[in-house]
RNA sequence: GCCCCGGUAGCUCAGCUGGAUAGAGCAGCCGCCUCCUAAGCGGCAGGUCGGACGUUCGAAUCGUCUCCGGGGCACCA
């Protein structure tokens, strides 16, 4: 619809340039808006008011030359010059009405378009270390990383959704140690728990299995494990207990430990992304990059691009000479690459697959990280534009009025998990992908848990269950579900509620294009309840199944299209469309 | 100190790539089920768009400054 007025408006445009009516150095980007006001038509453009200032005469007076110019079509009822130099587009009730059979004959491809037009994109999102379970925070990065993605592939883009494991560095050796720790005191010692490592009660789970499986073969003393090592700085302190606890258990006992606790933990985020509906093509390893050589290949390149100096015993990457704010070391004095060496060759190799075009969600709180890898892809030769770095705000959680503190490792925090089962999957992704990623949320889970109507999600579902009761009655009544969705069968639509939702029906396809666009899921969820909001108001003012079999037949038509799209849309956000609640 | 995000109705938020009279939900008040699910519908009330200055035909939207709230500024991941 929209593109269609765009072509008049282009095709008017050039023949204006061509008769030399207008001299247009450079056609301006204008706009070609849906009116705010009804009293000014379906579409309004604001072309003559853009050009009016290079070509230096009164924005009315090229209006008039545009509308004068503009081809014959079925869809424009009448084009109108409005207010300061608006051009106001009326469409014709024909070109609402053969919505409904574009719907039905599109079915769940209506509102896809090909923006992307096979553009390749690497999506990834959540990458949560496997220390613990996903907390809500994680669910926002979720919800919002899986709707991303199918709003991409639904406007043509060829979607790759990935997961970085980070399974390797330190925060991973303290929760091998921490797992051991607790073993420790399952085989019966009195173990000083140091309050940095992780608190959890998975930590203890998985300390069970390990006791279960290898029973005291491999328990050393307290006395030597915690011998001679000072606790004057908690995290050095630390840092030496998980040195005492590989040299004691060595590469294949603290291997053991290491590998079960990621696995576990890994699998346990596995479980419950799967059970939230949110899907990966590929989980990638941190710890590949540093055996398959990817890493030392990512260094070698860069300091033979001249990028790295030596010092105090490390190795600097200059990110400073691309915007960075200071240099970063990716080799540290003990010889270990740091985790940004292993992301600098992570996104090296994200490039070296192929990709047009990569997208990384983050939480906010990783803001400071961006400049540096996009200091490395540039400093790499690669094209820095390439890679978008989304950063999704923080969560806060609410009981009521009351805060809820949250810190992974002290084990105090509300998990994914928790909140599915209260709340339930639809809620959560809802709630969740009704925020613009990069706005604070407030999540009260007093709110959430209610199974109250206070959650539009169950007005968007609501509508749906509602057709299809509609169409139950249908077949109860034995009144068949032939529907014809022809422009002659429609005309007996005239009711201003049905033309509402014709509108609004109407409107989808640019929905999704500027969700699309804009990486912005949370159009969908707004435009949904626009959507249900009309429906129920159509519901409410009139019945469906009447007498006449002509506007019978035009109304389920009509319900058959929004139920369509009401489907189409939750689906663009994870979420279910019920037959019945 | 520097950087990022936010400040719009009592609350939670849309609108922000400049457009015509700033929207929705919840909360409040008043109505609507002999009728396809009342998890619904209609109406009323509610605003110095944090503040100031600037850009322009036009600013919630863009720029500068400022106030308030959140986050980030590691040889951690």
């Amino acid at each position: 619809m929209k593109h269609h007025l765009h072509d008049l408006l282009d095709h008017a445009l050039k023949t204006i340039e061509n008769s030399g009516q207008l001299a247009v150095t450079e056609r301006p980007s204008y706009q070609l808006d849906r009116s705010r006001q009804k009293g000014h038509g379906d579409f309004a453009c604001n072309i003559a008011m853009m050009l009016a200032a290079t070509a230096k005469r009164p924005p009315r007076e090229i209006a008039q030359l545009i509308v004068d110019a503009l081809p014959v079509s079925g869809s424009v009822d009448k084009v109108e010059i409005a207010g300061p130099g608006f051009i106001n587009f009326y469409l014709t009730p024909q070109a609402y009405l053969s919505i409904v059979s574009t719907i039905l004959r599109q079915g769940d491809n209506y509102g896809c378009n090909n923006i992307g037009a096979g553009k390749k994109v690497l999506l990834e999102y959540v990458s949560a270390n496997p220390t613990g379970p996903l907390h809500v925070g994680h669910g926002r990065g979720a919800a919002y990383g899986d709707a991303l993605a199918r709003v991409l592939k639904a406007a043509g883009y060829e979607v790759d959704r990935e997961y970085y494991v980070n399974d390797a560095g330190r925060q991973m050796d303290i929760i091998a140690t921490s797992v051991w720790l607790r073993y420790l005191d399952l085989c019966g010692e009195s173990v000083k728990y140091p309050a940095n490592a992780y608190q959890g009660d998975y930590i203890w789970d998985i300390a069970a299995t390990v006791h279960r499986e290898k029973r005291g073969r491999l328990f050393h003393g307290v006395e030597e494990v915690f011998m001679g090592l000072s606790s004057n700085d908690p995290e050095t302190y630390l840092d030496g207990i998980i040195a005492r606890s590989k040299q004691l258990l060595g590469d294949s006992g603290y291997g053991m430990i290491f590998d079960l606790a990621t696995d576990t933990l890994l699998e346990n985020i596995r479980q419950d992304l799967k059970g939230f509906g949110v899907e990966y093509d590929r989980w990638f390893s941190e710890r590949s990059l540093t055996t398959n050589g990817a890493v030392d290949k990512a260094i070698a390149l860069l300091k033979e691009k001249g990028h790295l100096y030596e010092k105090d015993g490390a190795w600097w990457f200059n990110t400073t000479a691309f915007g960075d704010e200071k240099d970063r070391v990716v080799v540290r004095d003990n010889g270990n690459t740091t985790y940004f060496a292993s992301d600098i060759a992570y996104h090296l190799e994200k490039f070296e697959r192929g990709y047009d075009q990569l997208i990384d969600i983050w939480g906010a709180d990783h803001h400071g990280y961006v400049a540096r890898v996009k200091a490395a892809i540039q400093a790499m030769g690669q094209n820095d534009d390439a890679l978008d770095v989304l950063l999704v705000q923080f969560a806060v959680l609410y009981r009521g009025k009351e805060k809820v503190p949250m810190s992974t490792r002290s084990g105090e925090f509300v998990t994914l998990r928790e909140l599915r089962k209260e709340v339930g999957n639809d809620a959560a992704r809802f709630f969740y992908v009704s925020r613009k990623c990069e706005q604070h949320m407030d999540f009260d889970l007093e709110l959430a848990k209610s199974q109250s109507n206070d959650n539009p999600v169950y007005y968007v579902q609501y509508a749906h269950a509602r057709i299809m009761s509609v169409y139950r009655q249908m077949r109860d009544k034995k009144l068949g579900p032939k529907i014809d969705a022809s422009v002659a069968a429609l005309k007996v639509l005239t009711e201003s509620h049905e033309q509402d939702l014709l509108t609004l029906l109407s409107r989808f396809p640019e929905v999704v294009e500027q969700a699309a666009i804009n990486h912005e899921p949370h159009q969908i969820a707004y435009y949904l309840r626009d959507l249900a909001n009309g429906f129920h108001t159509y519901y409410n003012a009139h019945q469906f199944i009447v007498k006449d079999k002509a506007i019978r037949n035009a109304r389920l038509a009509l319900i058959a299209s929004v139920k369509q799209v009401i489907s189409t849309g939750l689906n663009l956000i994870g979420v279910s469309a019920p037959d019945s609640m």
